[in-house]
DNA sequence: AAATTTATGTCAGTCATGTTGACATATCTT
DNA sequence: AAGATATGTCAACATGACTGACATAAATTT
């Protein structure tokens, strides 16, 4: 049936070599693995949800914002939109349903009356929690043989993949910069 | 400047036990810190690999296509929708600009003429080795402060976060599924 | 007080990438 | 010869991104 060619890597590695320009330019350095990995197991993780919202007629960008709205209430709109890195119209969409179908609900800001802070409402936390629960689940059977040493690693691996120059204010809130320690 | 409430967690964090289903549903037992560094974490690891691609006038689904080409040469058509389960018309837009363009070469199968095996050109070689050598770059610093158990246990955490029913060919590669044949 | 900047919302149009369903062709299998 | 399979293509559509322009209210600066 399948008469696929599944040897390793392309029919002539050398022609590499010259061909890049950034540090890691030899397929023998390549992190191919870790690359992989990080593809399918974000594939599945996200796929989790997305099954899920499909019944309530939420896509990706749905979850996203409910996600931060919930664990970080009283976001504001730009903050959103730094921690998405989306455009005001993209957001405006799907937060406008989200507030139109009792997701989210907006008040004025107290200081700064053109703020409009961001709360989840008890609808909205319900579908957080549902979501997070297959994700969690799915995260607590990966790392169920792993011990504390290994967590660690895991924790202190995926933060070091994030970058840290211009750090949006939910970023700061998880990297502890004003002492918060991010339960755990 | 923000004077948003950074207080983590909802409002009222014990409203949610009664609203899901899934096993994992109170609020305390979520793990938001991996959800939130693997969001982070792979949104930042993907945005290598965009901006350069945007210098050649493609996109992420390019990427990936190519990825998985110069990887497994001789990759089918088929093969491919599995991996990275889209549709064949979402496909053959893409294959079909990375064609034209001289990414990808097609071979007819030797066993069977039906099928057109994908293998990558020098040129695609070349900009699948740039962008590798991009997210490898951060691989390796991410890495760097971790020791052989840590990184095993990284290893370990992405194998399990993937789902294993019904793997595809790429998967069953990764993964090491010995015997000849894989799926009968 | 007036002018400017900021935070948000909205309109119009476009693009990339995904979808479904139908259908055509060549080739392999029965 | 008939049917199944691998691939390619068509039309139509949905989602979620984008840019750029513009409007409003409120804060800030002059």
């Amino acid at each position: 049936m399948t008469d696929i060619n599944f040897s390793r890597g392309p029919a002539d590695p050398d022609s590499q070599g010259a061909a890049g320009t950034s540090p890691a330019t030899r397929a023998g350095e390549m992190r191919w693995d870790i690359i992989e990995l990080l593809f399918f197991a974000y594939r599945d993780f996200v796929g989790d949800a997305d099954h899920e919202l499909e019944a309530f007629g939420f896509g990706r960008a749905h979850h996203r914002v409910m996600h931060f709205v919930y664990r970080y209430p009283g976001l504001k709109v730009a903050d959103l939109l730094d921690v998405l890195r989306i455009t005001k119209q993209s957001l405006g969409r799907v937060l406008k349903q989200l507030l139109d179908e009792g997701y989210i609900v907006q008040k004025t800001g107290n200081n700064d009356r053109r703020q409009r802070l961001l709360y989840a409402t008890p609808k909205g936390e319900a579908l957080v929690a549902k979501l997070a629960g297959l994700q969690t689940d799915r995260i607590t059977h990966a790392l169920r043989d792993i011990n504390p040493e290994g967590v660690a690693a895991i924790s202190q691996f995926l933060r070091a993949m994030i970058d840290r120059d211009d750090p949006d204010k939910v970023l700061e809130a998880i990297f502890g910069i004003g002492s918060k320690k991010p339960r755990e």
